[in-house]
DNA sequence: GCGAATTCGGTTACTATATAACGCGGGTGC
DNA sequence: GCACCCGCGTTATATAGTAACCGAATTCGC
């Protein structure tokens, strides 16, 4: 399974630095997006928005689609958040806590890789594929603004568990 | 602006190299699949589900969703067309009409890149991003299975023609 | 020939994902 | 007070995708 925050402290900490990230882009992480934050957080797979939408009821009963698509907006503008396209859903960016590097270019180069037998979906920033990319692109005379970088596979975990063999050759 | 299939024979020799691997594959390209690839080969960029239908209708009035999304899944399978992800939209591999190669394996490492001003989507068979996602995949003990790699931008064309100043620094 | 099984696609209904548009309340500047 | 912007509640709608049922056509076994 993907690890979502562990812990109390750990997401407490995750929030402050989102926080601090915010105030330095003169942004306000207001308390349903800190709330939303919270929420793709503390899930072990990225969330779509209508499952977020769901939690979120608990907190805020009169929550409907466009309260939790602006918070998404707004967290995905702040790089706190990604959006996995090929599950049309969000998972938290593994970098949103550090305070070095791309500060002030809320987005930065990723990939996923997203396992189909646990759902576990790991964050990569492999320079080399962000590379490849790019040059491939240029060879072609194209400018390059944001790339979706996506696998579905398996995960160590299920590999090892024996999952390859059990989708491989299923007995259905 | 992207290709499509330029001429009417341009188009039936897409069609015949298409039914020619649909034989190979035991499958059948029915008038209804060979419809659809059509109005897919004719766009000039990706078209969603439901503007093939609305095209679809023109020749089969009762057409609905499931009539289109059937016949998407078929040319899926048989690696006629592509989805892409960002655009929840398909468009024809431009390796398709190629009898060499991958002729048992109906799929194959592709990448696109999309341009934010005109549309066009150019596919790419860069063996260099493929093995660099594949070497990130292995580093981490994950096997892949199907990569998605899309990219947002800016085409060579709509470069020269100044778009990007103009997207760059609009005057809105 | 006849029934079983398969494939294809018409049809209805529905679920899931995402956005448009309106309006209100609270803060800020003046 | 008033204009302005922002955040968000609220309603309605747009777009994307699927489930389930049905019947026609084909194939296969007998
Ligand atoms: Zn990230
Ligand atoms: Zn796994
Ligand atoms: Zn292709
Ligand atoms: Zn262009």
């Amino acid at each position: 399974m993907a690890a979502g925050q562990g812990s109390a402290s750990e997401m407490a900490r995750a929030l402050d630095a989102a926080e601090a990230r915010c105030v330095r882009s003169g942004a306000q992480l207001t308390e349903l997006r800190r709330q939303v934050l919270a929420l793709v957080l503390e899930a072990d797979q990225p969330l779509g928005a209508y499952a977020l939408l769901d939690r979120l009821k608990a907190q805020r009963p009169g929550a409907a689609p466009p309260t939790v698509y602006r918070a998404l907006d707004f967290l995905l503008e702040q790089g706190l958040i990604h959006k996995v396209e090929r599950l049309n859903a969000f998972i938290g960016c593994v970098e949103a806590g550090h305070d070095h590097g791309h500060d002030h270019d809320h987005a930065h180069d990723h990939q996923f890789l997203i396992c189909g037998s646990c759902g576990a979906t790991i964050e990569l920033s492999d320079h080399a594929v962000a590379h490849a990319l790019a040059d491939a692109a240029r060879r072609v005379g194209f400018q390059l603004r944001k790339t979706t970088v996506e696998a579905e596979g398996l995960c160590a975990a299920c590999l090892a568990a024996g999952a390859g063999a059990a989708v491989a050759a299923s007995p259905g």
